[in-house]
DNA sequence: AAGTATCC
DNA sequence: GGAC
């Protein structure tokens, strides 16, 4: 009996909503769990090209999300500081190509929350495993920032810490999970965000990981 | 400090 | 989880 009402379940159409964490600042929920195959699959072909590697702080430190971009330019960090790049410092080829189906999806998500006519120069994607975490920081190395930021979560859940534009102001937590996308630009482009460390588990989509793309207009 | 440790 |  338990099967039967489970199968139910499993068929019902995950709901699709749209919720605002701050001015500017959506989570669009489930917007792109129906896409979410083809883009675990673009990950592993840019994996490939473009492994996952573990940034150095400015400070020295070894970050623990495990990188890599695509599209024509690239976040990386290093000693000496952080910035984008069209070239992969550790092949030195070009990042891979930003797939037709990552530009849709972050077109798509930004015109949703507001934003019409966003076009992403840059993907980085993000690895975290167990424990794995982003303290809180800005996106800020972009040199046009009137264009939003576009987030899209991908396997195990995480919390999503959102703050203020300035370090001392309150964080919210906002549990984001496969499918999700955030969207913050505006009034919001410069708020102070983060991920919590990651809970260890397992997701049929994934394994025992989440994968973050988020997309960016650099220049 | 896009990091880590510690204390409550 | 939040302060430091």
């Amino acid at each position: 009996m338990a099967g039967y009402t489970l199968d139910l379940f499993a068929e019902e159409p995950a709901a699709q909503t749209r919720t605002e964490l701050a001015a500017g600042a959506w989570l669009l929920h489930g917007f792109v769990l129906a896409q979410a195959p083809q883009l675990l699959a673009e990950v592993a072909q840019i994996e490939a090209v473009a492994p996952f590697r573990h940034l150095i702080t400015p400070g020295g430190y070894t970050m623990s999300v495990a990188m890599t971009n695509s599209g024509a330019l690239g976040w990386v960090s290093d000693a000496r500081g952080y910035r984008y790049d069209p070239i992969d410092p550790q092949t030195g080829r070009h990042w891979p190509a930003l797939p037709a189906l990552f530009a849709d999806v972050a077109r798509r998500a930004a015109a949703e929350a507001g934003y019409p006519g966003f076009e992403p120069q840059a993907c980085l994607i993000n690895r975290y495993v167990a424990s794995a975490r982003l303290s809180l920081h800005q996106d800020k190395d972009e040199l046009d920032q009137r264009a939003p930021i576009v987030s899209v979560s991908l396997g195990l859940p995480a919390t999503f810490l959102f703050g203020g534009l300035q370090r001392n102001d309150k964080t919210a937590r906002h549990r984001l999970v496969h499918g999700d996308v955030v969207v913050w630009g505006g009034p919001s482009r410069l708020a102070y965000h983060g991920v919590a460390p990651l809970a260890a588990g397992s997701h049929a989509a994934t394994g025992e990981c989440r994968i973050n793309l988020t997309f960016r207009k650099v220049r």
